[in-house]
RNA sequence: GUGGCUAUGGUGUAACGGCAGCACAACAGGCUGUGGCCCUGUUAGAGAGGGUUCGAGUCCCUCUAGCCACCCCA
C-alpha cells in the first residue's frame, strides 16, 4: 500500500512553493487503480452473464436515500443503522444517508415505480458503493462495493434455492471452487416473538454470567446473543433452544423445502441453528458464504463473502403492498482479495499488436488521420504522439510488446508510404500508403491462424 | 467506539543521536530516423505539530493516516 503525505493547512494560508499539497482519500476508501481494474472488469462482465442466464434485469438506485428507509428497513436497533451510517443534512434540513446496503433502496424503488405492475416474481440484481462508518481493517472499507440480486413477489422456497445457486455459480465462474454456505432460518413474524420468549426465559437468571455487552443486547436484540463471541456467553448460547426447534410449521417447511431444494442441486452447505443476520428486514431463510481454504492460502481471519436471505415484510414495512421477497449480496473487494490469495488471474485485456510511431511534424499530422483510418476500420493501434524521437517510441513499443510497429518520417510522409517494421525479426518493408491498411490487416489475420 | 503495531523519493528499503544512501520505476541522453542489453545523467524523500539535545530520520508527547484485532459486517 502507499503511504501518503498530508500537510495540514489552514485555507488562508499560501500554498508553499515547492512542496506539494497532497490530499489523501478519506479514511476507508480507496482508489481502483488501472492495474486493479481487470478483477473489477473480470466480476462485473461474471455477474452480468449469470444475471443474464438466470433472467435479472439491472437496476440502479440512488446511492443517497432518505434516512428513514434504512431506519425502518433495516432496523433502528442494528449497528448499522445505529452507528455505522453516513448521515448527514442536507441544504433543505432533510436527513438523508449514504446507503449502507442496497435491498432497502430496491423496496423502495419497486414501491415507488409501481414495479408491483410487472410480471410477478421481478428479477433483479445491481452493483455498486455501498458506504459504512467503519474501523477499516481487513476486508473491510467505509466505501465499498457489493453486487447482489433480488427476487421480488415470490414465497416459493425455490426463489431461496435459486438465490443460493446464483451467488454459488458466480463463485464458481470467478473460479474460486471452495466456499462454504451456511444456512439457518430467523422465523417469521409469527414465530420469532414466542422464541425471543423461549430465549428470553432461558437466559433468566442466567444475566450475571453474561458479557456486558449481552447484557443489554438481550433488552435490544436477544437473538444475537446466539452469536456472541464471548467464550462464557458462547457456553450459554450452545446450550440455549435453537430457533429452528421454535418455528412455526410455515416457516419448519419452508426451510425443509429450501435445503431439499439445495439437496437436489448437489449444492454443499451446513445448516447453522446459530446463524443470525445484522439486518432486521429477513424473515424466514438466511444465509452467508464464507471463503474455503484454498491451496497454498495462509491461514488468516476469515470473513464472509456474501450473504442474504428471505425479507418478507420488508416491502409493507415501507409502505408498499405485502411483498415476500428474497435476495443476497456479495462483498466485491473481499471477492477480490479471495482471487488474489488463490492466485486466480482475471482474463487478459484485449492485446494491440501494432504501434504507430511519427518523426516530424507533417508526419504527425498525418499519423493522427492514419490513426483514425485504421480506427475506423476495425484495427486498434497503440501510439505516442506526444514523443518526439524515434527511438522513445520504440521503446514504448517495445513495452507494449506490439508485433508491428508502423514507421511515418518526413520522407515516408512525402513520398506517400508507410515504413512496416516486424518488431520480432527486426525486418522493415516500405509500404504504398493507400496500401497500408490492407497489409497489416493481412498480417493481423495470418497471426490470428497461428 | 476500544486496543496493538507501523509511518524515509512514485515503489521497495538502508543508516550507533552526527553528511539521508541503495535498488526498482519514470524521464533524458550515449545512437541528432530504429526497441530489448549496457552505460551516463535528471526528477524525486523523513505524515503533521510540539518537546529533549550542541545536534533528531533515530528519543519523548500529541494529532493524522495505514495495517491488524475487538464490536459488527460485505
Amino acid at each position: 500500500m502507499p503511504r501518503f503525505k498530508k500537510q495540514n493547512l489552514s485555507e488562508d494560508e499560501p500554498l508553499p512553493l515547492r512542496r506539494r499539497v497532497l490530499f489523501r482519500a478519506v479514511k476507508g476508501t480507496k482508489d481502483i487503480l488501472p492495474d486493479d481494474q481487470p478483477y473489477w472488469d473480470f466480476m462485473r462482465d461474471t455477474v452480468r452473464k449469470i444475471a443474464f442466464e438466470y433472467g435479472f434485469s439491472r437496476i440502479d438506485t440512488p446511492i443517497i436515500e432518505d434516512t428513514n428507509i434504512f431506519v425502518r428497513g433495516v432496523g433502528s436497533g442494528t449497528d448499522i443503522v445505529e452507528k455505522e451510517m453516513f448521515t448527514f443534512k442536507d441544504k433543505g434540513g432533510d436527513s438523508i444517508s449514504l446507503r449502507p446496503e442496497n435491498t432497502a433502496g430496491i423496496a423502495r424503488a419497486y414501491i415507488e415505480n409501481g414495479l408491483v405492475n410487472k410480471p410477478q416474481p421481478l428479477k433483479l440484481y445491481y452493483f455498486g458503493p455501498m458506504f459504512r462508518y467503519d474501523q477499516p481493517q481487513k476486508g473491510r472499507f467505509r466505501e465499498f462495493h457489493q453486487f447482489g440480486f433480488e427476487i421480488l413477489g415470490s414465497a416459493s422456497p425455490t426463489s431461496d434455492a435459486q438465490m443460493i445457486l446464483v451467488a454459488s455459480n458466480i463463485l464458481k465462474a470467478l473460479g474460486l471452487s471452495s466456499f462454504n454456505i451456511k444456512i439457518n432460518s430467523v422465523g417469521c413474524v409469527a414465530c420469532r416473538p414466542a422464541y425471543k420468549e423461549t430465549l428470553l426465559s432461558y437466559y433468566q437468571g442466567q444475566t450475571s454470567r453474561l458479557c456486558a455487552h449481552c447484557k443489554r443486547r438481550l433488552k435490544t436484540n436477544p437473538l444475537r446473543l446466539l452469536d456472541c463471541k464471548e467464550e462464557k456467553c458462547q457456553r450459554l448460547a450452545n446450550n440455549a433452544p435453537a430457533l429452528i426447534d421454535s418455528l412455526c410449521e410455515e416457516c419448519h417447511d419452508h426451510l425443509k423445502e429450501v435445503l431439499e431444494q439445495l439437496d437436489e442441486l448437489e449444492i454443499v452447505y451446513s445448516l447453522t441453528s446459530k446463524l443470525v443476520r445484522g439486518l432486521d428486514y429477513y424473515t424466514k431463510t438466511v444465509f452467508e458464504i464464507w471463503p474455503g481454504k484454498a491451496e497454498g492460502q495462509e491461514e488468516g481471519k476469515q470473513i464472509a463473502l456474501g450473504g442474504g436471505g428471505r425479507y418478507d415484510n420488508l416491502v409493507e414495512d415501507l409502505g408498499g403492498e405485502l411483498t415476500p421477497a428474497v435476495g443476497f449480496s456479495c462483498g466485491m473487494e473481499r471477492i477480490i482479495m479471495q482471487l488474489m490469495e488463490s492466485k486466480i488471474e482475471p482474463p487478459r485485456s484485449r492485446k494491440i499488436y501494432v504501434f504507430l510511431a511519427q518523426l516530424g511534424e507533417l508526419a504527425k499530422r498525418k499519423a493522427l488521420v492514419l490513426f483514425e483510418e485504421f480506427r475506423q476500420n476495425g484495427i486498434i493501434v497503440s501510439e505516442s504522439f506526444s514523443r518526439g524521437s524515434l527511438k522513445s517510441q520504440l521503446k514504448v513499443a517495445d513495452r507494449l510488446g506490439v508485433k508491428v510497429t508502423l514507421i511515418l518520417g518526413q520522407k515516408e510522409a512525402l513520398e506517400k508510404t508507410i515504413l512496416l517494421r516486424d518488431m520480432e525479426t527486426g525486418v522493415q518493408e516500405l509500404i504504398n500508403r493507400d496500401k497500408i491498411v490492407s497489409e497489416v490487416k493481412k498480417r493481423l489475420a495470418k497471426m490470428r491462424k497461428k
